[in-house]
DNA sequence: ATTAAATTGTTAATTTATAAACAAAAAGAT
DNA sequence: ATCTTTTTGTTTATAAATTAACAATTTAAT
């Protein structure tokens, strides 16, 4: 199946998020302008992103909120699932480590590593953390897809091709210098200092 | 002068990271293309940018460095610098504290706040901690335009009311809830599920 | 039953964003 | 000096993303 565009991707991942949030409270039906109004869209780019998945809903009634739970785990998650592993655990790998736990099942952090000795060696959050060297022998032992990047700036670019080398096939760079990955590997790139400039130009007249 | 286009602000703030970076090299000149590579843009881009922001390279020789970090400097910074405040100082509120320290003259973190007794009425990474109950009165005194929530989730609501009603121009919000925003506040939201979502959508064939 | 209101699904139009094209100018080579 | 190459700046074209428009359908009300 064709892949569906980038930000129909991400917002398909908002929607899911929202809609996980809305089953829990028992809610059954949603309607595309109420999905709408909790991110900030419109309900006809709700409806067609809807419509590019292949999904359908009830006509005045709204869409049947755990069917379209499983419609975008249908898009979103991969059969049986996707290993990753978190290079750099500092505070913000940890943040992210924590913010995942339990969380999305097809995406499960099996590795983390670090150079810390007070760290490798043990468990953070049920998650083993190995030495950064063990990077090729852990990728490829624990079948891992993913990379996430939250070393220091200056161990970006070797933690990159570290992971490249291991074999890996999406990076998401959390660190501050920008990389360059070969085509077959997906790079997913965010820097909080362009956001926060972002938000700061536009909160002003 | 009339606000330029979101992505051009958002490229702008990237290219002055690179630009730094390379002032920090003794680079002095820099061509639109190798800007673009840094970025995975096209020189086409980088120009057009240049272009919308006013500011002049020189032809056959590329950009001036220096001069350039000013230019966007002119754009993205406000004349005195804005003040941000990061309510919630767990893992990620420390992580993007520890980021800033230093980086960006003109976004000063000037408070944290958070309800942990262990965090408040001290300093972290030189910054003070206030309980979040004191927002009204610290955005007040100490001038705080921007606010970066990253409390738990089931806080996120009222911690912007919070920073709403005490006057806060613009919101970064890094928790998993969608909020709500008057029209003369800006809201930027980040969900790091979406891009790992959004990685490992496209990180497979 | 009939009508009115509400909501989905999809096509068409618009807007925005990106890329292509190329003139103008500068540097260097001959 | 003249020509060639390189790179900027800007316009025009293309592509992508968003929004508008509206038919189809269902529910509920009269």
């Amino acid at each position: 199946m064709g892949k569906l565009p980038a930000k129909t991707v991400e917002r398909l991942s908002e929607y899911r998020r929202t809609l996980i949030n809305c089953m829990n409270h028992g809610k059954e039906y949603i309607y595309s302008h109420e999905l709408a109004q909790f991110h900030h869209k419109t309900a006809v780019q709700v409806r067609r992103d809807i419509m590019l998945m292949g999904f359908s809903g009830v006509q005045r009634k709204g869409y049947k909120v755990k069917e379209m739970i499983d419609a975008i785990g249908r898009i979103l998650d991969y059969k049986n699932g996707q290993n990753v592993g978190i290079v750099g655990i500092g505070h913000l790998g940890t943040a992210i480590l924590q913010y995942f736990t339990g969380k999305r099942p097809k995406l499960r952090v099996v590795a983390i590593f670090d150079v810390d000795e007070k760290k490798t060696g043990r468990e953070i959050n049920g998650v083993h953390c190995y030495h950064v060297d063990t990077i090729p022998e852990v990728v490829e032992r624990e079948n891992i897809d993913l990379g996430i990047i939250t070393v220091p700036p200056e161990f970006a670019k070797e933690t990159a091709e570290g992971l490249i080398n291991a074999g890996i096939r999406g990076i998401l760079n959390f660190t501050t210098v920008p990389l360059n990955v070969p085509e077959d590997v997906y790079l997913e790139e965010y820097d909080m200092i362009t956001s926060l400039e972002k938000v700061a130009y536009f909160a002003r007249g």
